[in-house]
DNA sequence: ATTCTTGTTGCATC
DNA sequence: AGATGCAACAAGAA
């Protein structure tokens, strides 16, 4: 699920332990969502330490304590709770909860995710770690431009426009249904190859990429809500959905590695670029 | 039973 | 050399 809405949403659930210091950790080491990220770092390094404040870009979420950096992405599958309870009873926690901290003075913190596609990580010291302050600029700043975006198209010219809005280098939150509402705002086929978007399209492509980035956030970063409902998101997988546009039908296809769903009568190929997809095929 | 999935990575290939 | 595409990872839902 998460994309850079859901994702603020679930570094909030987390909010309850803001200022408390940790007391016991449950920690699975051998879990997956661990790969390269020290777990035994974080469980020598967790118990005792205080929660100071918690920061999500993108995907990404980082909680940081006096001890060090907690790095939480949440993959497909992976989701951030927090459970109250009485000082001293210790809740249980389920098979796909490979972290849970527990304050001092009750509750937990919790991460599952049962798909472990997610990862932790734990850097210790005061210092944010490669792994957070490495990260691309964020696309509600001032160094998301139409310059910057021009060059990742440049970059990555030939290459699906689907496929390069998901590179997370680049843009930095966008997942897979974010892509689509974008292309889909934007009137750009998926198909079409990155270097191909016509310049003077280009301030619009970068006005809507930040407006569903600020639209996704005020609507899905509090409550986890559903979308409006003239977004494509609500549309996209109902099987015979149709564009809140146009009217006309949705397709729904495999384009840059993931499934895709835009509104044809309005996002077209150009007809060169068309043919030379179907010359290329063969 | 089968096929689907809102993410990322490593590797082969161009 | 750099860009691109694909399989793999794993489990639950439809």
């Amino acid at each position: 699920m998460p994309e850079l809405a859901e994702v603020e949403f679930y570094r909030k659930q987390w909010n309850p332990g803001l200022g408390r210091t940790v007391g016991r950790v449950r920690l699975n080491a051998r879990a997956r969502v661990w790969r390269g990220g020290d777990a035994d770092g974080a469980a020598a390094a967790l118990p005792g330490a205080k929660l100071l404040e918690s920061l999500a870009h993108g995907k990404q979420m980082a909680f940081r304590l006096d001890s060090g950096w907690l790095g939480v992405h949440l993959g497909m599958s992976g989701a951030l709770r927090a459970e109250a309870s009485p000082e001293g009873v210790v809740l249980a926690a389920g098979p796909h909860a490979h972290l849970v901290l527990y304050p001092e003075d009750g509750g937990a913190l919790v991460f599952e995710d049962p798909r472990m596609f997610g990862r932790l990580r734990w850097t210790a010291g005061p210092a944010a770690p490669e792994w957070w302050s490495g990260q691309a600029p964020s696309l509600t700043g001032p160094e998301f431009t139409p310059q910057s975006l021009a060059g990742a198209l440049r970059r990555h010219a030939r290459a699906p426009l689907k496929a390069v809005l998901l590179r997370q280098e680049h843009f930095p939150g966008i997942g897979n249904w974010m892509a689509d509402e974008i292309l889909w705002r934007a009137a750009l086929h998926p198909a079409l190859p990155a270097g191909a978007v016509p310049p003077r399209k280009l301030r619009a492509l970068h006005a809507i990429v930040v407006e569903v980035c600020r639209d996704a956030l005020a609507e899905m970063g509090q409550h986890n809500g559903d979308a409006p409902e003239h977004w494509l998101f609500n549309h996209r997988w109902r099987d015979g959905g149709r564009c809140p546009k146009t009217g006309g039908p949705l397709r729904r296809e495999e384009i840059g590695g993931r499934t895709t769903c835009w509104s044809p009568r309005r996002q077209r190929l150009p007809r060169m670029i068309a043919a030379n997809q179907a010359n290329q095929l063969s």
